[in-house]
RNA sequence: GACCCUAUGGUCUAGCGGUUAGGACACCUCCCUUUCACGGAGGUAGCCCGGGUUCGAUUCCCGGUAGGGUCGCCA
């Protein structure tokens, strides 16, 4: 039988990061055996379940490129759906619970308490068989030896996560439960249940979580806690996988960099870590820039201008042949997109603030004639483009005595207002002669006295 | 408080009784170079502690310590 594993997030309004690492293990794994990942919202808490909150976590699923094989197609709990072991939605599936608790209640498994329903717990030791653990024995805490038994359905009604969980992944037909290791002390409740209905309950991986920089907890509000965070500040999906997939897993062979498509063939559950992994927003960052270098031109360019269009920079109205050679320079040199504005900003606007520092020591007195001859150099060129520009630069450096880097400093100022950026030939290029000779005119007069 | 899980450089990890303990990020040095980035060559840094078992423990067992998790009419 083929495996049927399932993610079921809480629409909370955001997607944690170790959600989406749970996503994708469990993605992993259905994939690496051919079976079948099932999507399911736990949206038992109406209070704060929200469609919004719903396409939060679609959307975070999809442009990882996590689909899944049964479950919502859209945010709507009442909307179209795909998979016959639906709904998929915990909102809709009140009739299924209701049957489960009288069941229960009937075999006297179950008994009302104060208006709630709780489950007669067994008091003895459950061991929990684990995929990535091992076996693991729960016996019975000190408060709960107080009273072993616990709520089904609450009073007013609604029944608890433990109960409808347990349900859902028995009546979804789920083989493998793939979740974060701060539900393993809870399992033993869940194969209380499993049991109760007569069933054996499905196999367990627990994974371990991802913590913060300083060994605390991942929660909602740290940074980089949420994945939308990624979305947002121009990080590519395939690099922010590929670093999931290191956090509790190994390709081994000493490989970092590694398509998705491989991990679906090396991943299986027995070989996942066990201990707590920190996260490491350095080294996500080194693979976000290895996919950024080598990406295809034209998508490079595509997400270069959603992320100006994103952060207001308009270049709509700028030539379109323009705008593509200027993101061209700076292909490869760029991170993450986030940062495209602050390096590139120079090319699609007239005023440039110059970079204090670099000003104090490029704008000084005996630059002023070397950056006047560089201008006379460039109106003096009859093709405006890389190379002549460079042996233009050469030429006048050689003519002067200095290092050329003594003129691409000020120059390179003048016209971005940055110390870094693109290839100063290629930008001069791009930007145009006339551009060019205004700006550093314009600096020209900003020389000190 | 009870119970559970875990423990290799700062971080992610390889290792599964005998290794000069390997790789990656970060950091440092040098080279390349129009800046930055990239690339190349080096470098600093690690088996939590204490007992066993064994000819021999990073590796197996026990204890401690530390970190994390759970014990809700939250999910």
């Amino acid at each position: 039988m083929k495996p049927r594993v399932r993610f079921a997030p809480s629409p909370t309004g955001y997607l944690h990061i170790g959600g989406a690492r749970t996503a994708l293990f469990n993605w992993l794994y259905a994939r690496h055996t051919g079976g079948t990942l099932v999507l399911r919202i736990e949206d038992t808490d109406a209070a704060r379940n929200s469609q919004e909150a719903v396409d939060v976590i679609l959307k975070g699923l999809r442009w990882l490129g996590l689909d899944w094989d049964e479950g919502p197609l859209t945010a709507d709990a009442t909307g179209p759906c795909k998979g016959d072991r639906g709904p998929y939605f915990q909102s809709q599936r009140k009739s299924h619970y209701t049957a489960r608790v009288e069941d229960l209640l009937a075999r006297g498994l179950a008994y009302e308490h104060e208006g709630a329903i709780k489950f007669k717990m067994t008091r003895e030791p459950i061991t929990i068989p684990d995929l990535v653990v091992g076996d693991v024995v729960r016996p019975l805490t000190d408060r709960e030896q107080l009273d072993p038994d616990w709520v089904l359905v609450r009073s007013d009604g609604q029944p608890v996560f433990h109960f409808v969980n347990v349900v859902d992944d028995l009546e979804m037909g789920i083989t493998h439960v793939i979740r974060g290791e701060d539900h393993l002390s809870n399992t033993a409740k869940h194969i209380a249940l499993f049991r109760a209905f007569g069933v054996e309950p499905p196999r367990y991986a627990h994974i371990p979580l991802i913590l913060n920089g300083d060994g605390s907890k991942m929660s909602k509000r740290d940074k980089g806690a949420s994945l939308t965070t990624y979305l947002d500040e121009g990080f590519l999906p395939e690099a922010v996988d590929n670093y999931l997939c290191l956090l509790g897993w190994s390709p081994k062979d000493n490989l970092e960099k590694i398509p998705l498509s491989e991990v679906v063939e090396r991943f299986d559950l027995p070989q996942i870590l066990r201990h707590n992994a920190k996260f490491d927003f350095e080294k996500l960052l080194w693979l976000q820039g290895e996919y950024c270098r080598e990406l295809a031109p034209e998508r490079f360019h595509e997400l270069a201008v959603h992320a100006l269009t994103h952060e207001g920079v308009d270049i709509h109205a700028l030539d379109a042949n323009y705008v593509q050679a200027a993101l061209a320079t700076c292909r490869g040199k760029i991170k993450t997109f986030a940062e495209l504005p602050a390096y590139a900003g120079f090319y699609f606007r007239e005023d440039i603030a110059y970079d204090p520092e670099a000003a104090t020591k490029a704008f000084i007195p005996e630059n002023k004639p070397r950056l006047e001859k560089v201008r006379d150099a460039f109106d003096a060129l009859a093709a405006f483009d890389a190379a002549g520009i460079e042996a233009a630069l050469k030429a006048t450096a050689v003519g002067l005595g200095v290092k050329v880097g003594a003129l691409i400093h000020p120059t390179r100022l003048a016209v971005t207002g940055h110390p870094h950026g693109p290839s100063l030939y290629h930008l001069l290029e791009v930007l145009g002669k006339d551009r060019v000779r205004h700006r550093i005119e314009k600096a020209l007069g900003s020389f000190p006295a």
